[in-house]
DNA sequence: GGCGTCATGTAACACGTTACATGATTAG
DNA sequence: CTAATCATGTAACGTGTTACATGACGCC
């Protein structure tokens, strides 16, 4: 299991409340890892019990108060000991790709309006990852910083991830067009 | 939920007991939707008892007999809306991205090994993919018999997931590399 | 006054994984 | 005689999803 390790993660590049891990899976580690508030809750309440987090009670004006999570010693040990050992390289699960051979069945052109509106998720999503690449690590002010700072891993291996993201939403994008047209020729009546 | 839709796709392709439906979720369709045999017998089940599907003893020779599942028209119906019914397009989830942005906090250098199996995974199903290719849709065989039969939704559709599979693989090794590639300049000692 | 955001949680259920269990036949 | 393949299942557990619940603050 990993959503224990995507916290750890999380915690370790910032500390911070459960509420705020739900909005981050939300957005930069969620694009490759989801989780629920539930889940992290669960999760996390579980993690403070085997000591892999500390709570700290952070009082806030204006805002309700929150717990403030960061890594302890014992979680730091359980990712380290996670990351050698190895894991299967996980198999993908497309339900699009269970309708595409499902629509052989029905009426192949009815699914055209669905695939268009994955490939426009993809583009979205695509758009957002390049608009996150530029300000975070190709744009003229993040590469400014970066030349002054020395080679900080945690960048670099942030921006190999992301480059992953792109290249996962490109692919799509091409494949779905490709499906499209496939599917353009057994429209109703052929 | 999708596995029940999975069941219904594998059975209109082709009817079949729920060990052979198992053995078809390691190969063909299981690239890109994975279910144990204890799920298929658990979700088989509740799929006759509402009568999506039909059972029919097969005794054989020599093995032990087997029921044969065939999709009923309460399946056939279901699939229908479910291929009508709009799905969110779905996150990834990849262990390997947590795991690389994980190494910031840790040994970098230890990865590479690791990123080195996940590469041949994906270079070995990608062979796998293309050889599957040849024999069903491009190889000389295969588009001879094609030239006779008329325009087949069925196959041309199957074909597309497949070169889905084929551009994800692709795109995950040249990925891979660039992981590798990035791995290296944080080397033990730097 | 109502809606959105911040903040944390419980409960029930569905789905997926791992381990265990059985028993026949065929190939080495 | 041993292992692999064919064939079907149960039980326990862990994970993920959906619905429900509460309450304060700020904005329109």
């Amino acid at each position: 299991m990993a959503l224990e390790h995507a916290i750890l993660v999380s915690l370790l590049e910032k500390p911070g409340s459960g509420y705020e891990l739900a909005r981050r899976f939300d957005r930069s580690i969620g694009y490759f890892w989801t989780a629920t508030h539930q889940q992290i809750y669960r999760v996390l309440k579980r993690m403070e019990n085997d000591g892999w987090v500390e709570a700290r009670d952070v009082p806030q004006q204006g805002r309700p108060d929150k717990k403030e999570y960061s890594v302890a010693d014992l979680g730091r040990a359980a990712l380290s000991s996670w990351l050698h050992d190895p894991i299967e390289p996980e198999s993908v699960r497309h339900d699009l790709a269970v309708k595409i051979r499902g629509a052989a069945f029905d009426d192949p052109a009815a699914l055209i309006r669905e695939v268009q509106r994955h490939r426009q998720a993809h583009r979205d999503r695509l758009s957002h990852y390049l608009a996150g690449e530029e300000r975070d690590f190709t744009g003229p002010e993040a590469t400014a910083a970066a030349a002054e700072a020395p080679p900080d891993a945690e960048r670099e291996l942030q921006h190999v991830v992301l480059r992953g993201g792109i290249a996962y939403e490109r692919m799509m994008i091409d494949w779905l067009d490709d499906v499209l047209a496939t599917l353009a020729r057994f429209g109703p009546g052929r």
